[in-house]
DNA sequence: TATGAATGAGAGTTCATTCAT
DNA sequence: GATGAATGAACTCTCATTCAT
C-alpha cells in the first residue's frame, strides 16, 4: 500500500515528538480530534455499533479519510481506545504525582475510577466496559486492556507500598494483590452504577470501596481460636 | 407481527387437552433449546454479532421460525439472557440451600461467580459481561440485569446476616453493603480473568476475594493511640 | 446458510425435470430470464465490468434477489456462462441431428461458430471471448470452458468420422485432431472479426476456414522426393 | 491534467542538453521499467483487475507518479500493451531476418506464437488474450490489436510468397488469406492451451497447425480412388 | 519533476424483515 | 403453527483522482 495507514504522529500523547514541534503539520493533523470523536461515539453507541459514518459525522472528517487514516473500522476502534486510555492514565499519573499522602492517593484513584461509570457522567467508565467487551474477541484490544490493568494496579500498588514503608498500612496481602482487589472493587461497583442500579450511588460506592480497602490495610488482631481460618475454607467448588 | 410471539408454556389446556398439551410442551421444549443455543452463540460471538442466522445454525431452527417464536432479534437476545440468568440463579439457590455454614455459603457464591469468567471456562461469565454491555443501551435488558444483581446480593446478604446472627461475623458494614462489595469483587476480578490477564488465576482470585471479605467480617481492634487512624476519615457514610 | 443459494431448478435446460412440469413454480422461477439478461450484459460490458446493478437493471430483479439466487457476483457470472453455452450447444446439436451430409454438418458448425463473432452480430462469440478471458483466472469457468471445447470438438469429430466412414473424406489427421484444428480456425478468425478487423469478413472467413478443412480432408499425393520434409525445419525456436 | 503526460523519449535536446538528455533518458528508462511491470501485472491479474496500486507495487513507482507519467489507468494499460507488442514483433522480425528457408520461417512464427500461450509459459500469449479482450471495448486498443494482426500476417504472407516464388509451395489461397488462417490457427489453439485444456499440448498443437498449413501449401492431385498416406506429409517434427 | 494527502463515487455483501403459503 | 421466498437498507472497503507542495 502506498499509504501505510496512519501518517503516524498520533499514538500516546507526545511520544517521540520527532518534529511534532510545529504542531504535527501535514498528514493526519486531525487524527487526535478524530480519536476523541470516536471515543465519544463509542461511549454513546457502543463499539460494535460505531460506524464509520458516525465518527465521520461526529468529527466532520469524511469516511474515506477515516479509512485513509486508520485502515479498517476495527483499527479505528482500537486506536480510539488506546488514545483514551493513554490520556486517562497520563492524567491520573500527573495528578497522583502531586499527592504525598498514600491514603489520599488511593482515595483519588478509587474516586477517579468509580466516578467515570454512572450513565450521566462524562467519565470514561462506559468506554472501559466497551473496551473489555471488545477485548473479549479482539486480540489487540485485549492486549491493550491487560496492559492498562497493569498500569492502574501499579499506581495502587505504589501507593500501598509507600504507606507500608511509612508505617501507615499493615498489609494483609502483598501490595500487588491488594492492587488487584482495589481495581476489581472499583470496576465491580462501576458496572451496576453504569446500569443505573438504584441500590448504588457513586459516592456511597466510593466510601464502601475505601472501607474495604481500609480493612485490607489494617488487619484484625491475631485470630482467636474460635475463629475458623477463612482461606482454608475455600473449597474446590467447581461442580 | 404475525402472532403475539411466544406461545409460552402458559394457557390452560382447552379442548383436546392432551394433544394440545403435548404439542405445546413440545414447542416449549424447542424454545428452550433455542434459548440455550442462543446463549452459546452470544457467549461465543457477542450479543451484537449474534444474528438470526447464527442461532438458526446452532439450533437447527429456521430463521423465520425464530422470528415467529421470539419476534425481533433484540427480543430473542433478551429472552436468551433471561433464560440463562434464571437458570443460573435457581441452580445457585438450590445449592446454597444445602449448606448450613455461612462462610461456606459465601465461599460457594464467590467461587461460582468467579469460576465462570475465564475464557476457557464453559461458565456464564462471558454471558454476564455481554448482558451488562447489552444492558447499557437496552432498557429491558438493563432492568433484568439490575434485578439479577439484586438476587445475587440477596444471597450474599442472607449468608452474612446468618453469620452475624450466629456470632461468627462482626460486620464493618451492613449486610447489604457487604453484599454489594462481594459481588463487585467477584465481577471485578472476573473481567481480567475473562481477558486472560496473566497476573490473575481463578483460584488465586477466589482466595483473595475471600480474604477481602474476611477482612470486612472481622474488624480490627479499637485503634491504638500511637497511630493516626487515617481510615477514620472514611466512616460508615450511610447513603 | 438457510438458503443454500439457488433454489435449484435452473441449470442446463430441462435436465431432470423433477417437477418442473408446472413451469418451475415457486423459487427462482425468474432465474432463466436473469441468466439471459446477465448474458446480454456480459457480452455488452464484459464480465469484469458486469455489476449486480447492471444485471438488476437489465432483468428487473433487485440486486439482493440476484444475490439470493446466485450468491456471489462470480457465481452469477459462471451461471450465466454455463446457461449460455448449454443452450448454444443444445441448439447446435439438434440442428446437426437433422443433417445427413457430413460436409454440410461441418459447414454448419463453422458457420455457427464464426457468425457469432462480429461486433454487430447478436451471436455468442463475444460471450465466448469473455468466457476464455474469465476462465484464465477462474477455475470453475475454466473447467466449463474446457468441457465446452470438448463438446464442440466432438460434434466436428463425429462429422469427420462419418464422412470418412462413407468414403467422403480422406484424413490427414485423426478426427480428434482435425476437430481441434477446426475449432481453432473458427475461434482464430473470430477474434479479429470481433475486433472489426477490416481485412476480414464473416463470409470470407467461413469460406477460408472451410477451404483449410477441405485441405485436411483431401490430402495431396504421395510426396515427391524434390520436396524437403517441411517439419524437419521446425527448430527449437524458443529463444 | 498536470502535464501532457509522458515526456517520452523524443524532444530535441535543448539548452543544458547533456543534463536534460541524461535526465530524460533516465526518465525514459524508468517508464520502460514501469511498462514492463505493468505488462507483468496485466498478464497476472488481467487488464480489468490491474490497478494503479498493483503497478506501483510491482514497479516501485508511487501511484501519483504513474498518473503523472501516463495519465489515466486506461492510458497506462494501452501503453503497456503497445510496448509489449512492439517489442515482441521487433524481436520476431529480427529472428526471421536470419532465416532463409520459407518453411522454417513459418515454423518459427507458429512456434513463437503458440509457445506463448500455456499457463506455465512466461510467454506473451496471455497478454494477447488480454489485449483482444480489452480491445473489444477500447477503440485505441482495438486499433493497436488490428495493426498487430496485420504485422504478424505480413510476416507469414511474406514467407508464403517467398516459398511460392521459389516453387516450394503451391498455394490453394492467396498468401494473405493463408496468413490469416495461419495466425488464426495459432491463436485458436493458443486459447485452450492457455486454459490448460488437457487434450492439447503446445508441441502437438504446433505440429498440427503446421500440418494444416502444409495442406494449404501443397494441394492434392486430382482425387484418386485409392487411399494415400496422409500423415506421411507431417512427419517427425522434432520438438 | 515527482509525490504524499485527502476524498468522492461505487460495489459487494450481510441481515432483518415482510409476505405468501 | 411453521417456513421458504424475496427484498430494502446499511455498511465496509477499494480505487481513481484532485490538490498542494
Amino acid at each position: 500500500m502506498t499509504a501505510d495507514h496512519a501518517p503516524a504522529a498520533a499514538g500516546l500523547a507526545g511520544s517521540g515528538a520527532r518534529q511534532a514541534g510545529r504542531g504535527q503539520r501535514r498528514a493526519g493533523r486531525r487524527k487526535v480530534a478524530v480519536l476523541e470523536a470516536a471515543g465519544r461515539v463509542i461511549a454513546d453507541r457502543g463499539a460494535d455499533a460505531t460506524r464509520f459514518a458516525d465518527v465521520a459525522a461526529e468529527s466532520g472528517v469524511p469516511v474515506s479519510t477515516l479509512q485513509y487514516y486508520f485502515g479498517s473500522r476495527e483499527d479505528l476502534l482500537v486506536a480510539a481506545f488506546r488514545h483514551a486510555s493513554g490520556t486517562e492514565i497520563a492524567d491520573l499519573e500527573s495528578e497522583l504525582a502531586a499527592m504525598d499522602d498514600p491514603w489520599q492517593r488511593l482515595s483519588h484513584i478509587v474516586s477517579r475510577a468509580v466516578t467515570g461509570y454512572p450513565a450521566d457522567a462524562a467519565g470514561a467508565g462506559r468506554l472501559w466496559i466497551e473496551s473489555w467487551h471488545f477485548g473479549l474477541r479482539d486480540a489487540e484490544m485485549r492486549a491493550d486492556a491487560v496492559r492498562d490493568y497493569g498500569a492502574w494496579r501499579r499506581l495502587v500498588a505504589d501507593a500501598v507500598r509507600l504507606g507500608a514503608d511509612r508505617g501507615r498500612f499493615t498489609l494483609r496481602l502483598s501490595p500487588e494483590r491488594i492492587a488487584v482487589l482495589a481495581i476489581a472493587l472499583a470496576d465491580g461497583v462501576g458496572i451496576p452504577l453504569a446500569l443505573g442500579d438504584p441500590e448504588i450511588t457513586a459516592d456511597g460506592a466510593i466510601q464502601d470501596v475505601l472501607t474495604a480497602l481500609d480493612a485490607l490495610l489494617h488487619p484484625p488482631p491475631p485470630p482467636e481460636p474460635q475463629q475458623p481460618a477463612p482461606p482454608a475454607a475455600v473449597p474446590p467448588v467447581t461442580s
